[in-house]
DNA sequence: AACATTATGTAATAATATAACATTTATAAG
DNA sequence: CTTATAAATGTTATATTATTACATAATGTT
């Protein structure tokens, strides 16, 4: 069983915008929208994406400073993210395929390092750019 | 056989400090260290670094904001990376697996989406500080 | 109630990146 | 060699993304 985090007022309100949008979010535009809802300062929006980051409500998409809710409730820490972006349209979506997942979550190589977390981000044309 | 590029003025002198730098750059870093050599303006380091890695001379640290030399003679272009970075000290390394690389680069899911390049990161602990 | 932890509010500022425009240098054709 | 084209440079200003610092309030635990 996943562990059920209470969102506070701020997390509430930067969670609902940002899992209600077709599209991901970046900060700034967040914060424009919900000022109306009294949240004024971007301090407070970083405060609440990096909760939300934290327990793996959304995920930032690197390559575009922006954030997307997951769209695969069994990703709760967000340690194993992968994401297909394209390049035309900016359309983003998680990946959720377990093969590919178990093959990362088992990757190791010769440096012995050990890895616990990963962020995966395929770029590359969708369906509908690809057909233009 | 790869392409030569000759690299111009500006980008041979950002390249160089790069590559001799044992930990990945920060624009603003590399900027502050090429003022002596003329170069004055932000804008003048970003360009050849947009330049290099276009051409696949270095990469970029999506989570960091910093860029780093290609270690991996192969990857001329730009558009299959994989690195390791150490949550603890910070250190980047180019992960050179060509069964990784192969697995990322035929990877294909249901989205019917065609992927021309990835980047993937992963983060953990490297040996020395897995041991401290 | 007392304490610790988490979240909030606010102002200022730091760090990262691009727009716009003028000029120069390198490369390729004719 | 000259003309045309593309690539690179220089410079100023500005946009975008993110954090520091400090004060206060709300929440959870013992
Ligand atoms: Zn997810
Ligand atoms: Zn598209
Ligand atoms: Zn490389
Ligand atoms: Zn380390």
């Amino acid at each position: 069983m996943q562990k059920q985090y209470n969102l506070s007022k701020n997390q509430k309100i930067i969670f609902d915008i940002i899992d209600k949008s077709s599209e991901p979010l970046k900060a700034y535009s967040i914060l424009f929208n919900v000022q109306k809802k009294g949240i004024k300062a971007p301090l407070q929006v970083y405060r609440a994406l990096d909760k939300l980051v934290e327990i793996g409500k959304i995920h930032k998409i690197e390559s575009r400073n922006a954030f997307i809710a997951c769209q695969n409730s069994s990703c709760q820490i967000s340690k194993a993210t992968a994401f297909s972006i394209c390049e035309s349209c900016e359309n983003v979506s998680e990946i959720s395929n377990s093969k590919l997942s178990k093959y990362l979550a088992n990757f190791a190589d010769e440096s012995g390092m050990k890895y616990n977390k990963y962020n995966l981000e395929f770029f590359g044309l969708c369906k509908k750019c690809k057909s233009k």
